[in-house]
RNA sequence: GCACCCGUAGUUCAAUUGGAUAGAAUGACAGAUUCCGAUUCUGUUGGUUGUGGGUUCGAGUCCCGCCGGGUGCACCA
C-alpha cells in the first residue's frame, strides 16, 4: 500500500514516545480506508491497545493527537470505534503522483529480488492430439498466459511452456479410425482443420468401438470382456504395441496426424491470443520416469512387490499406497511427471513451477509434490498447481459422452461475430475500413470473452453467459475496452488547442491545492495499479487485476461524468484532468494486456 | 464408503486473506427522456453469507457437526 511503511514507522514511534514499549512494525495492521470514512490509510488499533494494556479508544485518540506531528505528510487524524483513519495531504499525494507515475520506467516494474535471475515456469494448455480444444482448454489458456504476463510485469524471467500429450492409446484411436476409413481424408481435401478432422476420426472410433460392445453384449458376452475384447480395441492396443517398437508404418501415420493437429492448434493459440517459449511432446519425455523409478529404489523410498511393480508409501502423510511402475516395467503417469519436474530443475533451476492443470487433478499434484519431499528434492515446494474449476453455460453442463462439449474454435468464433452484430446495430462506425472493423470485432468478441472468464476466481466453477459478457455496459470487458477508447477519444479532441497540447509536461504540483475530492479518488486509483499488480502476480490471479481494471473504469467515468475536461476558462484544471485521463488509459491498456486483451483506440 | 473443492441479493460475480454498516453488475419496480413494451439517464428495492455450534475485541473468511452441489479414490493420461 502506498506510504504503508511509512505509517507503520511512525506509528511505531509515537506508541514508544506514549507507552514507553517498543513495537515491532510488523505487527501494525494497516488497510486502505472505507470510502464512507475521510482518510486514505486506516491503522487497526486493537492489537496495539492490547499491548498497551489500555482500551482501544484510548489508545486510538492518543496517537491519533500525536501521529501528524511525526510525519508532514499526514494531514488529519480521525478515530472510530477501534480504526484510526489518516488524511494525507494532497501535496503528499500530488508528488507521489509525479514521483512515481510520471517517472520513466514506472510501467516496468522490476523487482529487486536476489531470486529474480532464476525463471519461473508456467505449464499450462497442455492438449491432447486426439481432439480440438474445448472451453475447458480456454479457461486453461487464459489463465496461463496471464499469469504468465503478470510474473513477468513484476520483474520475473517466465518461461511459458507446453507440454503436449502426443502418445498414447487414444492417439491410435484417432489413427486407427482414420486409416479403416479407407477414404484418406486430409485437411486440404476434407476443407476441414487438422485438429478438428483427428477429432473425428476419435468419435468415430467411439462410435465403432460402441456398436462392436452391444454386438458382442447380445451375443451374451458380458459386458467387461466385451469391452476389452472389442475387435477395434484389441487393434488400438496393438497398434500402440507398435508404435513403442518403433514400427516405422505407424510412426509416420503418427507424425502426419499429429502434424494436422499441430496446425489446427497453431490457428487457435493464434486467435486466442496466447503463445510459449517451449514446448515439449510426451512422446519425448515418457521415458524420463525411469531413472526416477531407480533413484527412488536406491534412496529406499520407493519398494517393489512381489509381482515386480513399484510403489511409494505415503501413509505416514495420511494419503494411500501409489503405483510408480506396472508390472511389465511400464511407467505411468505420475512416475512420467517427477521425471519431467527433476528434469527441469536441473535445467533450468526454477524458482516456481506453475502448473495450470484442472481441479480433476488436485490429488495427483498433491501426490508428486510429496514424494518429491520423500526423495529429498528440497525444491519440491516450489511447485504450484494452479487448479481450476469447470465453466458451465447457460444450455447446461458439458459433457463429452453427450456430446454436449462447447468446441474452442466455434465459440470464438460465435463471440466475433455476436460483436460484429452488436456493433453495427449501435452504429458508430461508419467510417471504418472492412479490415478495421473486422479487427475490433476480434477485439471485442474475444475481449468479452477472455475478461468474463479472468474475472473469476478460478477454485470456482462459473457459468459463462456469452449475452451477458459481450455486453457494453455492465461488469464487462468490453465496457472497459469503450472506456478506454472515449478517454483517447477526449485525448485527440483536447489535443487540436494549443494550450492543452502539453498537458504530459504540465506540473501537476500547481494545481495540488485545488485538487477536488474526485480528482483526488482518481489519482489514489490510479496509484493503486502497483499495489494490485504485485498482489495479483505474487498471488497468481488475474481476476484481481480484472477487478481493479474494472473499478477503475468505473471512477473515470464518475469523473468524466461529473468534471468537465476540457474548460478553456480554467486552462490548468484540463491540463491537470487530461493527465489523469491520460494515466487512467494508460494503466488500462496496461492492466488490459496482462490479461491478453487488446484495447482499442477508437470504437 | 473415504478424501479434497465449492455454497454470498431473483441471477452472475466481489469482499484488501480475521476488520468498520457484506459491495458491484444485471434483473425487477418507480420516475425522466420519447416514432417504440427499444435505447439512454436518475432513484428505489433486494441478504439470518446453506445450516447448527465453537474460537475472540471482531467470523462470509478459522475449527467441529450436519445439508446440498462437484471432483477424485485405475497397473488411463
Amino acid at each position: 500500500m502506498v506510504f504503508e511503511q511509512e505509517i507503520k514507522a511512525a506509528v511505531v514511534q509515537a506508541f514508544e514516545r506514549i507507552y514507553g514499549k517498543s513495537l515491532d512494525p510488523q505487527s501494525v495492521v494497516c488497510q486502505s480506508t472505507r470510502k464512507e470514512f475521510p482518510g486514505d490509510i486506516t491503522v487497526v488499533v486493537f492489537g496495539l491497545a492490547k499491548m498497551a494494556g489500555q482500551s482501544p479508544d484510548a489508545v486510538g485518540k492518543a496517537l491519533g493527537e500525536a501521529l501528524p506531528e511525526l510525519n508532514p505528510a499526514i494531514l488529519a487524524c480521525n478515530f472510530v470505534k477501534g480504526f484510526l483513519n489518516i488524511e494525507l495531504r494532497n501535496e503528499f499525494w500530488v508528488d507521489y503522483y509525479k514521483n512515481t507515475l510520471g517517472a520513466p520506467g514506472f510501467f516496468l516494474h522490476h523487482k529487486a529480488d536476489a531470486d529474480s535471475n532464476r525463471p519461473v515456469l508456467v505449464e499450462y494448455s497442455s492438449p491432447n492430439t486426439n481432439k480440438p480444444l474445448h472451453l475447458g482448454h480456454i479457461r486453461n489458456n487464459l489463465l496461463g498466459y496471464s499469469v504468465a504476463e503478470l510474473l513477468k510485469a513484476v520483474g520475473w524471467p517466465v518461461m511459458k511452456v507446453n507440454l503436449v500429450n502426443d502418445r498414447g492409446i487414444h492417439i491410435c484411436k484417432s489413427m486407427l479410425a482414420w486409416q479403416r476409413s479407407g477414404l484418406g481424408e486430409t485437411p486440404a481435401s476434407g476443407g476441414l482443420k487438422g485438429d478438428h478432422l483427428v477429432g473425428k476420426y476419435y468419435v468415430e472410433f467411439d462410435r465403432m468401438y460402441k456398436a462392436q460392445i452391444d454386438e458382442l453384449v447380445s451375443r451374451g458376452i458380458g459386458e467387461e470382456d466385451a469391452k476389452r475384447d472389442a475387435p477395434v480395441m484389441q487393434e488400438a492396443r496393438e497398434m500402440l504395441r507398435k508404435w513403442e517398437s518403433g514400427d516405422a508404418e505407424v510412426i509416420e501415420l503418427w507424425k502426419k496426424m499429429n502434424g494436422w493437429v499441430y496446425e489446427g492448434f497453431a490457428r487457435t493459440y493464434d486467435l486466442l491470443g496466447v503463445d510459449f517459449d517451449r514446448t515439449y511432446y510426451e512422446s519425448e519425455m515418457y521415458l524420463l520416469g525411469k531413472a526416477v523409478v531407480d533413484e527412488g529404489l536406491a534412496k529406499g523410498v520407493f519398494f517393489k512387490k512381489s509381482d515386480g511393480s513399484v510403489w511409494v508409501d505415503l501413509t505416514d502423510e495420511g494419503l494411500d499406497q501409489k503405483l510408480l511402475l506396472r508390472g511389465d516395467g511400464t511407467s505411468v503417469y505420475i512416475t512420467q511427471d517427477l521425471g519431467t519436474a527433476i528434469k527441469r530443475f536441473e535445467e533450468t533451476s526454477f524458482s516456481r513451477l506453475i502448473y495450470v492443470v484442472g481441479n480433476e487433478q488436485d490429488y495427483h499434484f498433491k501426490v508428486l509434490k510429496l514424494i518429491l519431499k520423500k526423495m529429498g528434492y528440497p525444491w519440491w515446494d516450489s511447485l504450484y498447481h494452479l487448479s481450476y474449476n469447470m465453466v458451465d453455460l447457460p444450455s447446461g453442463k458439458m459433457k463429452s459422452r453427450e456430446g454436449t462439449v462447447v468446441d474452442a474454435d466455434d465459440l470464438m468464433q460465435e463471440m466475433i461475430n455476436e460483436a460484429g452484430r452488436i456493433t453495427r446495430e449501435l452504429g458508430k462506425i461508419e467510417n471504418f475500413e472492412s479490415e478495421e472493423a473486422e479487427q475490433l470485432y476480434k477485439s471485442i468478441g474475444l475481449g468479452a470473452l477472455k475478461y468474463f472468464i479472468l474475472k473469476v476466481d478460478p477454485e470456482k466453477r462459473m457459468l459463462f453467459n456469452p449475452a451477458e459478457s459481450i455486453d457494453f455496459n455492465g461488469h464487462t470487458g468490453p465496457f472497459i475496452q469503450y472506456t478506454h477508447a472515449r478517454i483517447r477519444s477526449v485525448i485527440r479532441k483536447a489535443s487540436a488547442y494549443d494550450e492543452l497540447r502539453s498537458f504530459r509536461d504540465f506540473d501537476l504540483g500547481k494545481y495540488a491545492d485545488r485538487m477536488n475530492n474526485l480528482e483526488r479518488e482518481a489519482v489514489k486509483c490510479i496509484l493503486r495499479f502497483t499495489d494490485e499488480l504485485e498482489d495479483a502476480a505474487e498471488r497468481f490471479s488475474p481476476a484481481i487485476i480484472a477487478n481493479y481494471v474494472y473499478e477503475l473504469a468505473k471512477v473515470f467515468n464518475q469523473f468524466y461524468h461529473e468534471c468537465p475536461i476540457v474548460d478553456l476558462q480554467q486552462p490548468e484544471a484540463s491540463l491537470f484532468r487530461l493527465r489523469i485521463c491520460f494515466d487512467v488509459a494508460e494503466v488500462i491498456s496496461k492492466c488490459m494486456s496482462f490479461l491478453g486483451i487488446r484495447v482499442p483506440e477508437k470504437m
